[in-house]
DNA sequence: GAATTATATGTAATGATATAACATATCAAG
DNA sequence: CTTGATATGTTATATCATTACATATAATTC
């Protein structure tokens, strides 16, 4: 079975089960709780692979017998987060899986403005003038969100304006 | 009389003035209504100059004789981001009067996740990785959200961590 | 300059996103 | 087994943002 992802096709099971495969590991590894509501929120971010907003996760958490409270989904998504299996589409408000799991990056995201589809990239950390402006501060990086807006490869074709 | 802007000192009297000097004009040029309402939002923003909740520079129109409901102020912003006079720090959810009015840029913010405190640098559209990611996708960008997280200088001492 | 259209403002109601606080349960270490 | 740390569940509330509609003002057309 293939699915979109991001702006193309690619098989789509092997690659939640490598997702949840590199997670599980990784927590394995530094002694991570890797949970069941927190493997569940993993699972389902990556099966529907595109954004998510918290509370349309915890709609599937509750239906898969979790809990039915908002904090329930943002916990788990803080630590999806945190560790780097998911990221937060702060222009959206949303949450996506990490297209690169286990690989250490800065993410970067395309959002297309018509039909919501998200693709992440990878940028050079440094390589982005944000680099220079910080050390010209003293101002120290520890986190950077890169979200481009504009139109996707088929968006741009229905909507050519 | 001085005031913090970003991480340094300035005048902040002729910073605001010159904002709104701009703003007038550009408006004037293009025939857009530079209403009392905007410009009193515009005033608020460049006056505390720091990022600022919606609700937050609601409080100051109502105070100033205008509307008291959230759609006032939302308007008002928006009207100020479009035409580029303000700023919405998208991992804040807050809005901040532009550093670099009149010229055209994309802006990017360090933002200190101790104080709060945001300086807006400028960074080169293309030049940040991502303009090659969006080529490669077929991607065609119109705005892009840079902010980073961190600690500024200040920040930096009193919290070595 | 009156009629028409477009734009802007004010308000009420609601929707969407996110966190605080606290009780209970489970896990990790001694 | 006891203790302390971590995780989960629930209630309530805080914060951010929009829809819908009435009224007012500005720009355009005749
Ligand atoms: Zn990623
Ligand atoms: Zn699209
Ligand atoms: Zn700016
Ligand atoms: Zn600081």
């Amino acid at each position: 079975m293939t699915k979109a992802h991001g702006f193309h096709q690619h098989d789509h099971a092997a690659c939640i089960s490598d997702a949840l495969t590199t997670a599980e590991a990784y927590c394995a590894a530094r002694k991570l709780q890797f949970t069941p509501v927190r493997r569940r929120t993993l699972e389902v971010l990556l099966a529907h692979h595109r954004t998510m907003g918290a509370y349309e996760v915890l709609g599937h958490l509750d239906a898969s017998g979790f809990g039915a409270q908002p904090p329930v989904a943002y916990r788990a998504l803080d630590f999806l987060v945190k560790h780097g299996f998911a990221h937060k589409v702060e222009a959206m408000n949303a949450y996506v899986a990490c297209s690169h799991s286990g690989a250490q990056h800065v993410p970067a995201f395309l959002i297309c403005r018509q039909c919501s589809t998200v693709q992440e990239a990878q940028i050079e950390p440094m390589q982005n003038g944000l680099g220079d402006a910080a050390n010209d501060a003293g101002f120290a990086i520890e986190r950077a969100v890169v979200e481009a807006q504009g139109l996707c490869p088929s968006c741009q074709q229905s909507a050519p304006e």
